[in-house]
DNA sequence: AGAGCCGCTGAATCCTTTT
DNA sequence: CAAAAGGATTCAGCGGCTC
């Protein structure tokens, strides 16, 4: 049986309310918008922080009782510049309604000084911010947030080779050469990234390997609850898991459905609907 | 003038209040216990963490005073992966006395997949944890906590090379060739990790980073109320500015003596009474 | 002589069982 | 039922050994 896959263009607290039977959810892979003003635009644009808190409120709720007991959900947070301790605030609010059980720091860019065992590396996109004050932001927060806190995960689906390989037959189970990641995941920008992009989507790779940590064969529902341009739907596509996103705005929630559907012709045409490992490159 | 360097062997909160002037100190470099019970063995071990927070606010507020107004304060907060809240929760009680300007990501470990620019990449130290739930702890915080939130900062002065200029090793040219090295240190721990040592010390490289990020030259005294093994110190002799560091348990005391008595000599041997950059390999 | 194999050790570890 | 104690585990680095 095909997965399906739609997005609805609403808003996320009551189409999720109004659409999703409670616990059906197996994962939810997100990156709410900064500032809702900007969003929802009629909103009035004097909202407070507070005001912009207790929406996340309500949204933490309505995301608690869509998801199953042993579900995850995957809460990508950015930082504003200029306020460093924001994304730490909004955690505040889910963790009223879900246990944090890991933190995942995606890092876009890194320098690695020479040492013993190289020189010098450098990768990832350089984005410069001009101030005196603040050090350029190369890094996002994946809060892995749970009801329990204490829901198996697989590692080595989102495993990296053994450096030592005498390790691989020693320890590892014989046929795998595959060790934990940790909690530090290296996932560059692609290169272009287009001007009609949405401010706070996320690589394609970030929401598949979300989804694989949690394990393929216990997903068969992921939800995203603020589309964007559709990396989370893209991902499940190419992974063979259902999907159900929602975008206030129809522009977006349009561009959320094109890239599903040019997701579904590249899986159609390669013939391979699910690839149970991360690729190399997936950056789209 | 020969800058001094002092380790008490004492409470920070009274030693603090009773020696240091109020904004007599310009940079707070500092990784306090996460148990407090196991560092003040006197005390009763079934402390609460709310007990633990409200300790922690103490040390907050006696920092506060002690901290000038463009001072900078380094928090360093590690993480147990089966609590990975607990830093944002200290954090907030430092938040009250406060504001956080930039958060720093000490990354110890990190795998960079292949992909056009290179070979897949492993640096740093792997210290798996078992578990099915939690994923390996890579990272720690560095928190850079200010009272105005809008103290500058000297970016380039740990600065990387904008280009891999294979012999440029010379530093007296200055900034020239530096860019902002952003948010995420990659600082390894050094190979060995010898039995005597203290289990929650950074590497000497990251407190040198930190007090270069605030500037030298605005650079007097150090303080770090936590001494630990003494790495802070060390930092201090190595860079030539004073140092005021505390630690109640009499045999930590003795050792970051010793670590500083250590440097001192090292510093007379070489000559060279401070190196205004970041070293290659700064590891004990 | 260099590649491969194995033992040993560590870690602000986690997990299970027992008081 | 919270807390303590002992057991289990992981994998990189190192060193020694063999082929």
């Amino acid at each position: 049986m095909t997965p399906t896959w739609e997005v609805y263009s609403e808003d996320c607290v009551g189409g999720i309310t109004k659409r999703i039977p409670p616990g059906s959810v197996d994962v939810i892979v997100t990156s709410p918008p900064y500032n809702i003003g900007k969003e929802y635009g009629s909103y009035d644009d004097t909202r407070t922080d507070a005001d912009y808190l207790k929406w996340v409120r309500s949204v933490s709720g309505v995301a608690r009782t869509a998801l199953s007991d042993q579900g995850s959900f995957f809460l990508n947070l950015g930082s504003k510049p200029s306020r460093p301790s924001w994304p730490f605030e909004v955690l505040e609010c889910f963790r009223k309604d879900f246990a944090l059980q890991n933190t995942i720091l995606w890092v876009k860019s890194i320098v690695i000084d020479g040492d013993d065992e190289g020189d010098r590396v450098i990768r990832g996109h350089y984005k410069p911010v001009n101030s005196r004050r603040f050090l350029s932001g190369m890094s996002e927060y994946v809060f892995h947030l749970t009801k329990s806190g204490d829901v198996p995960l697989e590692r080595l689906e989102v495993g990296t080779p053994y450096k030592d390989k005498s390790n691989v037959r020693r320890w590892g189970d014989g046929a795998s050469d595959l060790r934990d990641r940790g909690n530090v995941w290296f996932i560059p920008y692609g290169t272009r990234w287009g001007p009609d992009c949405h401010p706070c989507t996320f690589p394609p790779k970030l929401p598949k390997m979300c989804i694989l940590l949690h394990g393929l064969s216990r997903t068969k529902l992921v939800m995203d609850p603020f589309v964007g341009t559709g990396s989370t739907g893209r991902a499940c596509v190419e992974l063979g898991v259902g999907f159900i996103g929602f975008d206030i705005d129809p522009r977006y929630a349009d561009l959320a459905r094109t890239a599903i559907q040019e997701a579904r012709d590249d899986v159609a045409e390669s013939g391979s609907p699910s690839a149970h490992h991360v690729p190399e490159r997936s950056d789209a």
